[in-house]
DNA sequence: CTGAAAGCGCTTACAG
DNA sequence: CTGAAAGCGCTTACAG
């Protein structure tokens, strides 16, 4: 049993043991120039003798291929940390990342004094790119980040600001998509439970609706506004079916909602899709359950992640000045909930 | 508009354009020496005016005091990425490190490659310790930490090794004291439905139970496995009642489940607490939501995130060799569900 | 309080 | 293919 030495071995020490220069040995580690057979066996057996670890950190910004991008996501315990489309972005994220052979680095900051430490640390040269979920515009942190040379892409497009390169999905499309197919069914009082007022998302999509609604020449004043969750889709349902019982069809702006719309009116004795078509917004695990089977919007969140950071990266590699905005369509996933009448 | 130069500002420019040495700029910076007000004003201003903003990554590593804690978190998309423990862990350490100053560093590998490349990543310099949250002993990542000198924690006793720092919450006290309380509220025939089979908090819970229910001389039988929701946790319920009747408490793994189990009672013409007692696991928001709301037991996850980022930092900064542990009771939630009888 | 010099670990033209 | 030298940006004894 040997002790382990607590100080870490540098590239010189492997060097010296391998009888070889420091320059030789780093090349050996970096893998992009030509080292001899036998130079490079010498060194790969002194490095693992020694136990010898790259120290990445402090290789010289000249240096720096980019080898890590930061991810800014929103505060753990925010309603945003929860919901099923964090883990699909980050998991479209990391796995364009990961594929390009990039670590990504995430950051969740809970305060302002948070942020103001992350807006150093990202300017302070620790990743070659971010990428930034979280919504409020925050603060110093893209100007800063701008200032070090330090390629930016939104995920989302922030309001206000124009000079920056975000990817979104469509939600006004979204909307109109998932209405238009409701009209499409021969629907004609349509009512949309959206998300809390104020919401970019749920703005959109509300808009998408009215313009569909619009287009037909149908009424679109059929609206409650919810909190995304199901019980609150069950009451805003249940409120709907109290001022106008014409209704034939409901788009709710999560599958959650839609499913407590669904609840509510099987309660109150209105078949799903005979009496009154559903569909709702994800196409999250819940619209493959409900009875019966609900048609959803379904948004490429995944394709969202991935070209957030096939776009960083390529901003990182051509350190080109300009900004690049992407916006992807929304997809429909019919089932059982809005197709055939009776 | 001026054009926003892309390459950054360096220290000796700062200190050029100040008047004084690199030194003496190098330490209005690092903030921990004397610097005269005059010097230090002159370059405060020199620095605003290049905008330049330290690039601290390439701190030499004999300056590096504990800078930034990586924690590693499971992939996103796995069950445990969505639990709301994971948010209570998160906000525990975040905001221990954030007293300290620290920058806390997410990490979320999500597949072996990733594992491979984050094991380089951390040994790499880039962090000055490491919290594991992830539960699968990540491979060779302790030891390689430790050939490093980075100070490591693991959130949970990792199964084997012995030789690791970790704090856990206490999961067999948590089944036992849950179980007492039943016991002394005078309940004699108790139901305990479990989490998945081989899952250790399951394990550990459920043996906490057997023990307080042999200490008692009652029978511990009467236990099904579910998988910590609250459709499953309904059906276990059923379950358990038609297997016998007599049942006057349940103490459930999850108040998900306890909350599924009493509603199954209740359908069933049981009264909660009058027939049947319940109480669930963990104190989540569901629980102060049940009718009647429902007793539970609260394992300090915050706790555990604080005491797990002011271990890794008194290990860091002490540079102590051993290993520490550290086990934290869990507290009662007491509520109607299981107090007072008819 | 201040600065010239040596140093951290690593990389990269440049010359062989 | 290889190495001595200069360099990256920053920090820290040491001497004043």
């Amino acid at each position: 049993m040997e002790a382990v030495s607590r100080t870490p071995v540098s590239l010189d020490q492997v060097a010296r043991a391998a009888g070889v220069s420091r320059t030789t040995a780093s090349r050996v580690f970096s893998g992009n120039q030509a080292v001899s057979d036998l130079a490079r066996q010498a060194v790969e057996r002194a490095a693992a003798e020694l136990g010898y670890v790259p120290y990445n950190a402090t290789r010289s910004p000249a240096a720096s291929r980019s080898e890590s991008v930061g991810v800014v996501v929103p505060e753990p315990g925010s309603r945003l940390f929860l919901e099923p489309l964090l883990p699909r972005l980050l998991r479209g994220i990391g796995e364009e990342l990961s594929a390009s052979g990039i670590q990504m680095v995430l950051f969740s900051p809970q305060s302002p004094a948070d942020v103001h430490r992350l807006e150093h640390y990202l300017a302070g040269g620790h990743v070659d790119a971010v990428l930034l979920l979280t919504l409020h515009e925050s603060d110093a942190l893209p100007s800063r980040l701008q200032a070090r040379g330090i390629p930016t892409v939104f995920g989302g497009r922030p309001r206000g600001s124009i000079e920056v390169s975000f990817v979104d999905v469509d939600n006004h499309a979204g909307g109109r998509t998932a209405t238009e197919h409701l009209i499409e069914q021969g629907r004609r009082v349509i009512a949309h439970i959206s998300g809390p007022r104020g919401l970019h998302a749920a703005t959109d999509q509300l808009q998408g609706f009215r313009e569909a609604m619009w287009n037909a020449a149908l009424r679109s004043d059929l609206v409650e506004h919810a909190a995304f969750d199901r019980d609150s889709g069950e009451i805003a349902m249940e409120r709907l079916l109290a001022s106008t019982h014409r209704i034939d069809a409901v788009f709710a702006a999560s599958d959650e909602m839609a499913a407590g719309a669904m609840w509510a009116l099987q309660v109150l004795g209105r078949r799903v899709p005979d009496d009154v078509a559903v569909i709702g917004f994800d196409d999250s695990p819940v619209a493959a359950t409900t009875q019966p089977p609900m048609s959803s919007v379904r948004q490429p969140i995944e394709d969202m992640g991935r070209e957030m950071a096939r776009l960083v990266l390529s901003l990182a590699s051509t350190r080109a000045d300009g900004h690049r905005q992407m916006i992807l369509g929304p997809e429909l996933a019919l089932r059982a909930s809005t197709i055939g009448r009776g």
